[in-house]
RNA sequence: GGCCCCGUCGUCCAGCGGCCUAGGACGCCGGCCUUUCAAGCCGGUAACGCGGGUUCGAAUCCCGUCGGGGCUACCA
């Protein structure tokens, strides 16, 4: 049978981080095992659904080489994929499942319920929708419910009973009935909640494997009941660990950044985050930390996947981040993927030439930055007009005793280069501070800072080169002026 | 509180009864290289929560305990 596995976001907000790490486990497996890969939207909540969300998540998905076969926007069998669309099928099913007496309408006010919760939990009892209106006599019922009563439509958990199942990352687990009350799955006006929607899907859809985060596994007996007494075969399900804040709490806002979006825009690199979300629960063999997607594919099955909750690290995430921007990007796709960045920076789109003009120093800040944001900082310099001084260097390196001589030197020696080459400029700075007789921190500092603004820069020769003589003496000329000032 | 899940360096992962005086990666610390910052190279730091069993032998199996987390809605 080929497997049919799906993730499920609700458009409530950005796309979250386990969610994408759901979603790549998910994927993994239906790419490792042919299968078939849906995404499909769980936005029964109509109040805080929105359509916006839903398009950042799928594109968010996207973003991170995430593809599926159906579902929303790709189309399939099975309609638009947005559980809004099948409200009709859900009260169907909730209809069939009171006409089987496995679910039954209750009268039961929220109020009415609040109090007898109280109340429950002041006598020590668990807190649970006590099952009042599953006893209701069927004229009473009919009565009430041609009067226009409001009423919700609530599971009839099997009592006694108990539910087992094998999950595929926990082994076996099991549910006493008792702990579990009789669930809402129809809302008083008529829409279906998360249990009753999600099974329906999951049935109509012929979802073979259920991987979602572990916070749904007190869930799972309420689903496997719906599917049981829809009789339809049960999906294989596996409960993915959690992914936890550096507190041990579960991941959330507090954290720091959680939405995959906010990674994007830091300047991380798809692959990274790809190859970073999936090592969380999972690792692909011993001594392997760097692996491509095809890699993963070859290798994954959610029966590897541990089982305890995993602390998300953005520290190894950023440095995987500047191993894949220096090890697997070439010159051309790194300028690629950072010019986009870079006129984010400086607020405006480059012309060609002006772009190209960095060819020769961006291969050294490739192997400098960590995230693509960092590009444009480093090669500020080169692309505007004005450079800032950065205060901290200007103070730690221009305030020193002989710094004037040091740039008064190399305004003369460099104003002689013809040749204006990084090779050249070189010979021509290491000449001066032989001269001179100083050190090259000594001597190559100021000039950083003259012409870069910074103490920390791509390095000094090449950035001289690229930058040209003309600007080059200028900056020099600008920052003596400063200091005498 | 109840139910459920989890427990190897600070963090991620390897280990699935002897190969473990516990391995790799990130981080951190030190060194080398060096015009800055990185990168690179070398070295170091640091863990099987605890207590009982089972066994010739346990990080690996069992029980208990402690600790952490999740769920406990007409959210998903």
């Amino acid at each position: 049978m080929t497997p049919r596995l799906r993730v499920a976001p609700s458009p409530t907000g950005l796309l979250h981080v386990g969610t994408a790490r759901a979603a790549l486990f998910n994927w993994l497996f239906a790419r490792r095992h042919g299968g078939v890969f849906i995404v499909r939207v769980d936005d029964t909540d109509q109040r805080r659904s929105t359509p916006e969300f839903e398009r950042r998540i799928l594109e968010g998905l996207r973003w991170m080489g995430i593809d599926w076969d159906e579902g929303v926007e790709v189309g399939g069998p099975h309609g638009n994929y947005r559980q809004s669309g099948r409200f009709e099928r859900y009260r169907e099913v909730a209809g069939l499942l009171v006409e089987k007496r496995a679910a039954y309408r209750c009268y039961c006010s929220p109020p009415e319920l609040a109090e007898r919760r109280k109340q429950a939990q002041r006598a020590g009892r668990p807190p649970g929708y006590d099952g009042r209106c599953r006893s209701m006599p069927a004229d009473e019922d009919q009565r009430r419910q041609e009067a226009g009563e409001s009423h919700v439509v609530r599971f009839a958990l099997p009592r006694p009973g108990m539910t087992v199942f094998t999950d595929v990352v926990r082994g076996e687990v099991r549910f006493d009935h008792q702990v579990i009350d009789d669930f809402v799955i129809l809302r008083s006006d008529g829409s279906p909640t998360y249990h009753l929607a999600s099974t329906v899907d999951d049935v109509d859809y012929r979802i073979t494997h259920v991987a979602r985060g572990e916070d749904i596994l007190p869930s799972t007996p309420r689903h496997i009941q719906i599917t049981r007494a829809m009789a339809a075969p049960e999906p294989t399900y596996a409960h993915l660990p959690l992914l936890h804040g550096q507190d041990g709490g579960k991941l959330s806002k507090r954290h720091g950044a959680t939405d995959v979006g906010e990674y994007r825009r830091q300047g991380f690199l798809p692959e990274a985050l790809f190859n970073y979300l999936s090592l969380l629960g999972w690792s692909i063999g011993p001594e392997r930390t760097i692996f491509s997607r095809e890699e993963a594919v070859e290798d994954f099955d959610l029966t590897d996947v541990s089982s305890s909750p995993a602390v998300f690290d953005p520290a190894k995430l950023t440095w995987m981040n500047g191993e894949y921007l220096r090890n697997h990007l070439s010159q051309a796709g790194f300028a690629e993927r950072a010019r986009p960045y870079t006129e984010e920076f400086l607020g405006q789109s480059l012309p060609d030439e002006m772009w190209d003009g960095c060819s020769e120093v961006l291969p050294l800040v490739q192997e400098r930055v960590k995230l693509l944001s960092e590009v444009g900082p480093q090669l500020a310099f080169l692309l505007s007009e004005r450079i800032e001084y950065d205060p901290r260097s200007w103070k730690k390196v221009m305030s020193k005793p002989g710094v004037d001589a040091v740039l008064t030197g190399a305004i003369a020696a460099l104003s002689r280069v013809e040749d204006w080459r990084t090779e050249s400029v070189e010979q021509t700075l290491r000449d001066l501070i032989a001269e001179l007789g100083i050190s090259a921190g000594k001597g190559f500092q100021p000039v950083r800072v003259a012409v870069t603004g910074s103490s920390i820069s791509p390095p000094l020769f090449e950035s001289l080169a690229a930058l040209g003589r003309k600007k080059a003496l200028q900056r020099l000329t600008d920052a003596r002026s400063r200091i005498s000032s």
